[in-house]
RNA sequence: GGAGGGGUGGCCGAGCGGUCAAUGGCAGCAGACUGUAAAUCUGCCGACGUAUGUCUACGUUGGUUCAAAUCCAACCCCCUCCA
């Protein structure tokens, strides 16, 4: 690999998001020439995109910031049929309707990350269930299913996954990767598009759409992957206590989401920075340099920088003062879950391992049991030692709440009404 | 179609008539230590219940037995080999 000159690969290299690229010089060059058309594919298997897609985002956004066009690819036809690739056994089948309200959700998250519109670098948004879905079988047999090997298939890790651990492959998802392959096809000729990108995950799938526009057509497409992300203690990234780490503020809150950047490992701030954030390199390379405990000051720029792009730059602002004020100065914050309590219920008692589950601090009252009896519940910052401990009157405090803590991280407040 | 193997908690994976809510690992939660970090150590980790307890769970449905994840039958699904 050569040192890139087209502001594109530059910046892509730059940040992080490389790992492995089909022709590096000819997409530099092509880069540094004029306008590059890039997509990247998004399954609609669930109603929003959690931090997991974050990395394939922000390469779209790199790519329109470089002066090129993104497309995102909403994988509403492909999703139908469930790519193999890293599942250990089959999904189960997702109805129409329900990847056509999956794929409403998605779509929200985008509008924070690119610019949509007519214009050369405008972003846009297809559906290849648009071509997909009427394919002709025989003829697309004859069209395309002879460019592909089943040798080769079988030497996919996706499919040799599954062969090796004696998993079951269906036909139906040993023919994901041709139908992706084919969407490349689809997007060059319908959108000029000459560049799909992804996960390292995806490459496999890359190269057959690279291969098949080759082959099939004579065409000159580039493939680009990005590493997938692991946290420098090696855990996949995306999970909480309640769950993934969704991008859109209904299905997490953005006090969680901020959190979430928050407690990155240190070793992890640098490329986080580089990758999920828009701050110049020399603001990173001085935020990365801190030590000790001094780095949670890089964390916070972090956590505020990744929240404000995702939820937008006032919602991040209040989520680092409540932080503040939660943390360092164990006030109650503002942005903290509120969960309401009708007054007479709680002048009657209310029992705190009941508050604990209403709360969404505690999924069953089993586990609010053992919360208290590990220690790690609180009533306005006082510890609960007696799981028969009611919440009354008594407890709210001046703020007009009653605050509840798991841990020492997770809070919620109780508003009577 | 034939022969053999298999389906266990979020995942991996033991158990192969009672002592099984089911060993172990991963993931998760809490406590200690810290810096709202990592690593480490400790405890917890189906639901309900203050609790001796009750209920639900080992592919599905029946059966044998005082007693079944464990035995039997049928069915469903998967894998391997043969045709």
């Amino acid at each position: 690999m050569t040192e890139p000159k087209s502001l594109l690969l530059k910046t892509l290299v730059e940040r992080g998001h490389f790992h492995q690229c089909t022709d590096f010089e000819a997409l530099d060059k092509a880069a540094g020439e004029g306008i590059v058309t890039g997509y990247i594919g998004f399954d609609c298997t669930a109603d929003s995109l959690h931090v997991g897609s974050l990395v394939q985002i922000m390469t779209l956004r790199r790519l329109q910031q470089s002066g090129h066009k993104p497309i995102v690819l909403m994988g509403g036809g492909t999703t139908r049929i469930g790519d193999p690739s890293g599942k250990d056994e089959a999904r189960s089948l997702l109805t129409d309707e329900k990847i056509a309200s999956n794929m409403a959700g998605i779509r929200k998250v985008f509008d924070h990350y690119l610019t949509f519109g007519d214009g050369p670098t405008d972003a846009i948004m297809v559906n290849n269930n648009d071509w997909l879905d009427g394919l002709q079988y025989i003829s697309f047999l004859r069209d395309y299913g002879r460019h592909f090997s089943v040798n080769r298939m079988l030497s996919f890790d996706s499919v040799k996954l599954r062969l090796d651990r004696e998993q079951p492959l269906s036909f139906l998802e040993f023919n994901y990767m041709i139908l992706q392959g084919y969407d490349f096809l689809e997007l060059r000729r319908r959108l000029g598009c000459t560049l799909q990108m992804g996960g390292s995950d995806q490459w496999g799938n890359i190269v057959n759409g690279v291969e098949l526009g080759r082959r099939a057509a004579g065409l000159e497409l580039y493939g680009f992957t990005s590493p997938l992300l692991t946290t420098a203690s090696g855990a996949k990234m995306g999970k909480t206590a309640s769950g993934a780490v969704w991008l859109n503020a209904d299905k997490l809150a953005p006090f969680e989401f901020w959190q979430y950047w928050r407690n990155t490992e240190d070793g992890d701030v640098g490329r986080f920075l580089r990758l999920f954030t828009d701050l110049p390199e020399g603001e990173i390379a001085r935020l990365e340099a801190l030590e000790g405990a001094g780095i949670n000051e890089a964390k916070k720029v972090l956590a505020t920088e990744v929240t404000a792009l995702a939820h937008g730059r006032a919602i991040a602002d209040e989520m680092a003062e409540t932080a503040r004020r939660v943390f360092e100065e164990g006030a109650t914050g503002e942005a903290l879950a509120r969960i309401e309590i009708a007054r007479p219920d709680l002048a009657a008692g209310v029992g705190l391992i009941d508050l604990f589950v209403r709360a969404g601090l505690a999924t069953s009252n089993g586990e609010a049991r053992r919360l208290i009896k590990g220690n790690g519940a609180r009533i306005n910052d006082m510890a609960v030692t007696d799981e028969r401990q009611q919440a009354g009157e008594a407890d709210v405090n001046s703020d007009g709440v009653i605050k509840l803590t798991a841990g020492k991280k997770r809070h919620a407040l109780i508003v009577p009404v």
